[in-house]
DNA sequence: GAACTCACG
DNA sequence: ACGTACGTGAGTTCC
């Protein structure tokens, strides 16, 4: 049989990667998308190969003798983007810790070591490989020389192989004959000039028709399209030169030895220090074989038997420090972790409800454990409190918290990350485990592995408490952890318990109005647009708007035509069906996220239980889903409307109060602006004030289109500002945009100070923090890409603001929902808008809860600037806000 | 599952 | 020149 050789064009495929892929860093920043990129194919490539010699060539970074002909006639090439060029370097050592050669030369490039290779392995008798996204490297097409170009289509990577056949067939062309096509067409991406005038279908048919450039430049007279046969005559040198630059060397003058190409183990100690370094948590299943995995598994036993249960959590009662996950989904308990130390050695137990071991058996052991003062370990507190109660004061430690405090900006807090992050282990992810299965699933078809989950949760929520607890100590937000984030778990787990009253009857009156009159609308779009299509298709609505009826400003998104509301907004004056359409989608959306989609979230007792989110938000805010009642209409008076079906219990009222422009006040506080803390001081309309002073007239003068500027500069300046956005959102061209933020500069000088420092400490730090030391990581700054690093810049402004704010109201959360215990009240807070806070309150005790949150919602922060609030009552939301 | 749209602060 | 305002979650369509 035929040994094989693998080839590898280097860059040309790490090229690939790393525009194919998103942007992909390991926790320390390093990009990683063309790396990973690269493996991938690699390995796909050997399962599919099974090659017996691998080799990888590089051009070196010096420009070589072809180029610099190039550049004289071409300027220079883009500069390779520093997020692809800092992997370079990195790509070879792994691939050196695989004991994979690296080939280059000083004056090569990688085509020529490849080519040159290729040949020499042919001649030796082997089947031979090459991998390249180049297609030059057709020309060294043979029998036993395959050359294969991975092509992504929608997202899918396919191979396609090129023997000499292959070529002959895609192109009418011999291998040899694509150096003849590159030399008449060019390639702008490989530098080759080639003929001006002569794109590939013409060079095809004349190498047809005369073999070669030389032939054809011998009947150069006789070519038919003029402009060729004008090219040749004219730029005849050009040809040459391009010809010579298309030609890949294959005699090389390389030193090659096939033994060290051998491939052997790829699966080195070393290479798996690299990948844990690199965080390939996909590729680390690869070597298992190599023994390299976790030991943290020979501590692990599933507990079935009870008596031996019982006998652990009495061992565990003792200790003063456990490790416990309840595992909960749907609320049904589907499994326990229990961790701890047993004379110096770590001890962890999986349980699944089984037998005697019921799930109430598994729920009141976690909560006497909880109660007893262990200091319990977990990975998520607030979904083990669903199925208890405990006392606020509870000591509990969450490392998911912890993990959010320490890099907010990851979507998820999974055990495995949070292992590798702080503990320095790799632990095989849920999805090793078990696969894409859900864990109520797992629960009926994978035990063993599910009962292996519960227990690598526990002995990470323990393990990693203390390294946890040390980074926010150095990181100085250790208070925030202790003191805001931990309380206020408990009071978000009270609020999710509570939920929110609904009307169900009402509510879906409510939707069948909104039915009537969608029925409606969709008869007269359908009549005006000639045609019954599907109104919330934008694909389709595009079409029948742009081409159908030939509206303008069409084009806008990669897929097609935009039809969002600020498109059709302009379109509405003058066509009828836009404003239909407009009708339309507001009614929709209200019918179906709302009306239909609430109802599904009632429960028996007739109210909403949200979920409150707390490790989700880049900036500190927490988030409501499922369903999200942050979001409740109150914009338009129908979708308002809406919140007539909210309603407090009998004999309560709602409370409902709001901070005033909280982040504009924390600006003037952070920012320390002696006007606008002053403007605060004097006026109660602040963006009038800020119009009189920025627009220099009097307060009284200020009409009501410079108040709605001056607004939306406020509203800018808060978000980040960028003339553009406020230009965008004023409808005024960039200019006069920038101007009205040169006058608010003018106007409040500190605050420009304020902003640019932030930027600049984000760039020196790495990140922003808020007043109580929240800390936001700004890695866009890095970014080589121009929109990117802007974006960072507004992020910097933006976050400690909007994060200041957050931090604020959450400490106004905690003290309300403390003091309304404390009193003994009955009124319970029971839900949070950003910079609101609804009480369901009782009514004899409307008085006392409106003086607490008076107190406790203006004093949670001491600033220069005084905290105002706005608050209501009412028998519904409606009424409340 | 990505893209689009739209509800909120 | 590049092409956007900051922070979220959910429903629908379509590949």
């Amino acid at each position: 049989m035929r040994e094989k050789i693998l080839l590898i064009d280097g860059h040309s495929i790490l090229n690939r990667a790393f525009y194919g892929l998103p942007d992909l860093t390991n926790s320390e920043g390093l990009h990683t998308n063309a790396i990973y990129g690269f493996l991938n194919i690699l390995f796909k490539m050997m399962e599919e190969e099974k090659p017996d010699y691998l080799t990888v060539a590089f051009d070196l970074s010096a420009p070589t003798f072809r180029h610099k002909m190039y550049d004289a006639y071409k300027g220079t090439r883009r500069p390779m983007p520093q997020e692809l060029r800092q992997q370079v370097p990195v790509m070879k050592d792994v691939l050196g810790a695989m004991g994979v050669p690296i080939l280059s030369m000083e004056g090569y490039e990688a085509d020529d070591l490849l080519g040159t290779i290729a040949k020499r392995s042919e001649a030796k008798g082997m089947d031979v490989t090459v991998l390249s996204g180049d297609r030059d490297l057709l020309q060294l097409a043979t029998d036993h020389i395959c050359i294969r170009i991975p092509k992504t289509k929608g997202g899918k990577t396919t191979i396609e192989d090129y023997f000499a056949k292959d070529v002959q067939e895609a192109y009418q062309l011999s291998p040899l004959q694509i150096i003849e096509l590159k030399a008449l067409m060019g390639d702008t991406a490989d530098n080759i000039p080639g003929l001006p005038g002569v794109g590939e279908k013409t060079a095809t048919k004349l190498l047809l028709e005369y073999g070669s450039v030389e032939n054809a430049h011998a009947h150069a007279e006789e070519i038919k399209p003029n402009k060729a046969k004008n090219a040749f005559l004219e730029h005849y040198d050009l040809a040459v030169l391009s010809k010579d630059l298309a030609t890949i060397r294959i005699d090389s003058p390389v030193e090659y030895d096939w033994e060290t190409a051998r491939i052997h183990d790829l699966y080195t100690q070393e290479a798996y220090e690299f990948f844990k370094e690199l965080e390939f948590k996909n590729f680390l299943s690869r070597f298992e074989e190599t023994g390299n995995t976790s030991k943290a598994e020979e501590h692990f036993a599933t507990i079935t038997d009870f008596a031996k249960a019982e006998e652990l959590f009495a061992l565990a009662q003792k200790k003063e420090r456990v490790g416990l996950e309840l595992l909960e989904e749907k609320g049904m308990i589907l499994g326990l972790g229990l961790a701890y130390e047993e004379e110096g050695d770590l001890q962890v137990y999986g349980m699944l409800p089984q037998g005697f071991v019921t799930e109430a058996y598994l729920l009141d052991k976690a909560k006497m454990l909880c109660q007893q003062g262990n200091a319990v370990a977990s990975l998520n507190v607030k979904a083990m409190l669903r199925h208890m109660d405990l006392d606020h004061h509870t000591a509990m430690f969450d490392a998911q918290i912890a993990a959010y405090l320490l890099n907010p900006l990851k979507s998820e807090y999974a055990y495995d990350d949070i292992a590798r992050e702080y503990l320095g282990e790799m632990l095989p992810a849920k999805e090793d485990l078990l696969g894409k299965l859900s864990y109520s699933k797992a629960a009926a078809e994978k035990e063993e592995e599910l009962a292996k989950s519960v227990c690598y949760m526990a002995y990470t929520a323990l393990k990693a408490r203390q390294p946890l607890l040390e980074a926010l100590e150095a990181a100085g937000m250790k208070k925030l952890y202790t003191d805001m984030e931990m309380p206020l778990l408990f009071t978000l787990s009270d609020m999710e318990k509570e939920g929110i009253r609904v009307n169900a009857e009402e509510l879906k009156e409510y939707g069948e109005k909104l039915q009537v009159r969608i029925a409606e609308l969709e008869k007269s779009i359908w009549q005006q647009a000639g045609e019954e299509f599907n109104i919330n298709s934008p694909k389709q609505l595009g079409v029948i708007l742009f081409e159908k009826l030939q509206m303008p400003g069409g084009k806008k998104t990669k897929t097609g035509y935009s039809t969002a509301a600020d498109v059709l907004e302009k379109l509405a004056a003058d066509y009828a069906i836009v404003s239909d359409i407009l009708e339309y989608r507001q009614l929709t959306k209200l019918k179906s996220t709302y009306a239909d989609g609430l109802a599904g979230y009632i429960d028996e007792g007739g109210r909403i239980h949200s979920t409150f989110n707390q490790t989700i938000t880049a900036t500190g805010r927490i988030s409501s889903t499922e369903p999200n009642l942050q979001n409740i209409p109150v914009r338009t008076e129908l979708g308002r409307l809406l919140r007539k079906v909210f309603i407090p219990q009998d004999g309560y009222v709602f409370l409902d109060a709001d901070y005033s422009q909280i982040e504009l006040r924390v600006l003037a506080h952070m920012s320390g602006d002696e006007k606008l803390i002053q403007a605060y001081r004097e006026a109660q309309d602040i963006h009038r004030m800020t119009a009189s002073q920025v627009f220099h007239i009097p307060f009284e003068e200020v009409t009501p289109l410079q108040r709605r500027n001056a607004k939306a500069v406020n509203f800018g300046i808060v978000y980040g500002i960028s003339s553009f956005g406020l230009s965008q959102d004023l409808s005024i061209t960039r200019k006069e945009a920038e101007q009205y933020i040169k006058n608010y500069f003018e106007t409040y000088p500190k605050i420009k100070g304020f902003l640019d420092n932030l930027v600049q400490q984000a760039k020196d730090e790495g990140y922003v923090s808020t007043m109580f030391g929240r800390r936001r990581p700004v890695p866009e700054l890095k970014s080589s890409n121009f929109m990117q690093r802007s974006f960072g810049e507004r992020v910097a402004m933006n976050s400690p603001i909007q994060g200041t704010a957050a931090d604020i109201i959450k400490i106004a959360m905690i003290q309300v929902s403390r003091r309304l215990k404390e009193e003994n009240l009955k009124s319970r807070l029971i839900l949070q808008i950003h910079d609101e806070l609804l009480i369901e309150t009782a009514e004899d005790e409307v008085e006392q809860v409106s003086a607490i949150l008076e107190q406790e919602m203006k004093g949670a922060a001491e600033l220069s600037v005084s905290l105002e609030i706005d608050m209501h009552t009412g028998k519904s939301w409606y009424e409340a806000k």
